[in-house]
DNA sequence: ATAAGTGTACTACCATGCAAGTTAACCGGG
DNA sequence: CCCGGTTAACTTGCATGGTAGTACACTTAT
């Protein structure tokens, strides 16, 4: 038993949801690929039952398919979903943060101005996880300011689906540009305390990411929804060797170590 | 080994969170009661796994706390998580009535026309988990009719805090009467295609329920969030009586049946 | 050669057993 | 009477074993 896992005071299980909702949304496991306990659980070498466990938190995340005795699979990128959580998130987004900028106090303002300023150092040299971290810091920071935190958990678990579409290729250069210029025209509206041009600004922003996410879309029907699942060997093996994780499988051959 | 539970073709994990959501929300199971794995799966006649399983994802709907190694209890009901709720609630169903006033067919004008009715129909004899579902059936339907429905989980899932609030008392009759109008007025608005004024009458209706939101947070402060969880015994064995699932904890004296 | 039948290797599901940790009651000494 | 130490009965977390069901490959009969 290794201690290959072992990051906080947590359960193991909730520690692979964790690992695993990573690699999903990602694109280290993409759409189709099929996840079995027994392997998970031999390769991080725990038991099949914390596995299983977040396999469970998974399948309700939207993230895993579980069909019984047959197999989990990580889930298709429904589009339908994916249209519902960027209407969740505009529709909250820009009332909160139109609230945001009558509630925007001086300290508030300075920590706005924190974190888009560390984004923009990120803009070079910083990873795609560290930006996309500095850019959800900022929405989230406006759900604090106007006193609903736990609001932002549930844009947080819808936008998955969007994080997952747009993990299928990284941003180029200039769209991380733009994104910077966006944020920091909002800032300066909720700072500002004009309401209305924060709700202009964010959504704005927001269409610009609707955009992206209709060409990115097209671009990857394969991960799209209409995917059958047992059937279709040929689509699932390809997708298997994506991630080292569920490249190979056992076989007849080398059952044992 | 028995049958006691079977209803669908679903995994008796999926069957045991049913259950318990249901007697968690109903209040049939207060907050800060003990739920004990083994306790639930005797009497389910079920071993501890798929309770456990089911425990996990109560955890995560915030209906149950989780302290290893200590016990699992009803959780409280937050009442920062319920505003939240309400203000999710609130944003979302107000934009969804104004794009559904806009979108509203003749097939869907009737289908709305008998969701109402039906509800006034059950106005005197009808229970309260009947009223309770055609009242979800009007909102739910709006998210239909602009074409989301899946953001009616969304919003289904968040008002879960709230129903709990509201299932402390039951409604009197002049409440469901006024419910019964409110959803009246909205239904003519939509059907009219006057968004504004389905806004508006939505608007009214919710503030309603806010309204009693408060009421009932000033009138039952015990199941509130402050309460601390493995101390005072008195008051969770008080909680404990409510339900006839926590009814009486085997001690060192009734060890067999 | 094609189609139906059979076996085998997988899957997730559930039952059970053990371990680590917490709590409360009990008991003896001050 | 009050306080500290011990023990016993709980709790959840994790490991493991057995079972029903599925799918694929092989065999056999047509």
């Amino acid at each position: 038993m290794a201690g290959q896992i072992d990051l906080d005071r947590t359960t193991v299980a909730d520690e692979i949801v964790a690992l695993l909702r990573d690699r999903i949304v990602r694109g280290e496991l993409t759409p189709g690929a099929q996840l079995s306990e027994n392997e998970i659980a031999q390769q991080l070498g725990v038991s099949r039952t914390p596995v299983r466990e977040a396999f469970i938190q998974l399948r309700e995340q939207s993230l895993l398919r579980i069909l019984p005795q047959r197999g989990s699979f990580v889930a298709p990128i429904n589009l339908g979903q994916v249209e519902d959580s960027y209407f969740l998130r505009e529709t909250m987004e820009i009332r909160i943060v139109g609230l945001a900028a009558k509630n925007c106090k001086a300290k508030n303002a300075d920590r706005l101005r924190a974190i888009v300023n560390r984004q923009r150092t990120l803009l070079d040299g910083g990873s795609d996880a560290a930006f996309v971290k500095a850019d959800d810091a900022m929405h989230r920071y406006f759900s604090e300011i106007c006193g609903r935190p736990r609001v932002w958990k549930v844009i947080s678990d819808a936008k998955v689906q969007i994080d997952r579409l747009r993990c299928l290729n990284a941003q180029d250069q200039s769209t991380r540009e733009r994104i910077v210029g966006d944020h920091e025209r909002i800032v300066d509206a909720v700072v500002g305390g004009d309401a209305d041009a924060a709700v202009g600004a964010m959504t704005h922003h927001l269409r610009h990411i609707h955009k992206n996410i209709e060409r990115l879309a097209q671009q990857f029907p394969g991960y799209m929804d209409g995917q059958k699942f047992p059937s279709s060997r040929a689509a699932e093996a390809r997708a298997q060797r994506v991630g080292d994780m569920t490249a190979r499988r056992r076989t007849a051959d080398n059952n044992q170590p």
